[in-house]
DNA sequence: TCGAACAATTCAGAATTCAATATGAAGCTG
DNA sequence: CAGCTTCATATTGAATTCTGAATTGTTCGA
């Protein structure tokens, strides 16, 4: 297994763990070693413990000093509290990026709504989750709030089998593009109240089918938390 | 120098390290070297380059890849968005808390605002901080929302100067007392919404002195503003 | 037979060494 | 004289080596 998408090494080990993480390639529950990670990526140990540090930030493993490197993953649970964190930044993000929008960024939106609209007729659900998030992407740094886009930014990978399920339902994504326009012409309007508040309703609505999608990930995800459980 | 208080090198040379940026002992726009940094912590690169990994992960340095690593600091627009940040996430934590929370908890809790209040006679501004610190925690860590918890917690450092500022005005220490006993108060009925809704006003009393303080402190940070935005 | 202690093995943490890259100065060329 | 190129140096990134801690297994004694 090579790596060659980034000059530092470190950083292509972390982004290859945190790929096999969030896919379940490396199931939660499980131990890693320093030295067989490395040698299965092809490197040293050493970028191998950076990445792994990273990822303990992160909270996808946990390390126990001189002991072994457990693997956390992703349960419901933590999607839950990831859509709570979500729901109560984004709109106040939302608001304060009101003041900073450009209407080239405003005009960008307006496309991607359109993009969206092509791609849903077409039926691809990657391109539409592409533009999905590119739309919430400039609002949220349009924000200038840097740790609130970190964090935003740093979660949304953990809800990629999530949002999958969710972009999958043809019903959602109608729903979904209609409230993005709803949230295009409440920023045109430079309202920041109303556009908090348009931003929440439109979270409440995801919140909303959460429950419904997660039951439904139940099955494949079960697995998981059940061997997560045991260790 | 010499470290002692972990067993761990890299979280000794993180902690002092993150402790004198934090006390502007390092100055923002600072470069900070590898190697002499080791050598002044009195240990090796490795554990000072985790060391710094870290504290890039928590916005406090940015390393430049092959070139050095910047000290970037604490300035007042992070001071704003950190306390943003919890004005948005310690309401919903504490309406959460509000299933979690024993009785032993409330007890606690109740002895803390006691505890403050004998402190706050004395003017020992220290102890009245520590005891504001804990009875936070114990909310925040009973709603068991891992992310947030750790983002509250993380947080919490950044603003010590300004925490110490607002302590420091007898007039605020006893609004934020008597705020922790309408908090309390509000938990003991364990209802939700009535403790989101106190604990968001707690919050928007804390804003509402902020800028009042920033501008006090402005004369210190100032000048490491101003030495930030040059280089 | 069970428990405790000691030894051996394993694995992670830290130090050291080696390699790569960027910067800055000096010299050359147009 | 200016700008580009090249080479030397400084500094970080990665690999390797060494050390120390923790766990497990074995042996001895009660």
């Amino acid at each position: 297994m090579k790596i060659l998408d980034n000059p530092l090494i470190r950083e292509s080990a972390f982004n290859q763990l945190r790929k096999m993480i969030l896919s379940q390639e490396i199931k939660p529950g499980e131990k890693l070693n320093e030295k067989e990670v490395a040698e299965q990526l092809g490197v040293s140990r050493t970028p191998v413990r950076e990445a792994l540090h990273k990822l303990e930030l992160e909270g996808l493993v946990e390390i126990f000093p001189r002991r072994y490197c457990l693997v956390k993953g992703v349960t419901h649970e933590c999607i839950r509290e990831i859509h709570l964190i979500r729901s109560q930044l984004e709109p106040i993000a939302a608001s304060i990026a009101v003041n900073n929008l450009t209407n080239e960024d405003l005009e960008r939106l307006d496309n991607l709504i359109k993009l969206s609209v092509e791609f849903a007729s077409k039926g691809n659900v990657e391109k539409i989750m592409e533009a999905n998030d590119e739309f919430h992407q400039i609002i949220n740094r349009a924000s200038n709030l840097s740790r609130i886009i970190a964090i935003l930014e740093n979660m949304h990978d953990y809800v990629e089998a999530f949002r999958y399920s969710f972009m999958s339902r043809t019903d959602l994504v109608k729903r979904s593009i209609e409230e993005h326009q709803e949230i295009l012409a409440a920023l045109q309007t430079r309202d920041k109240e109303l556009v908090k508040k348009i931003v929440t309703k439109h979270l409440e609505g995801i919140t909303e089918y959460e429950e419904v999608i997660l039951e439904d990930m139940k099955q494949s995800l079960k697995v998981f938390d059940d061997e997560l459980h045991n260790k």
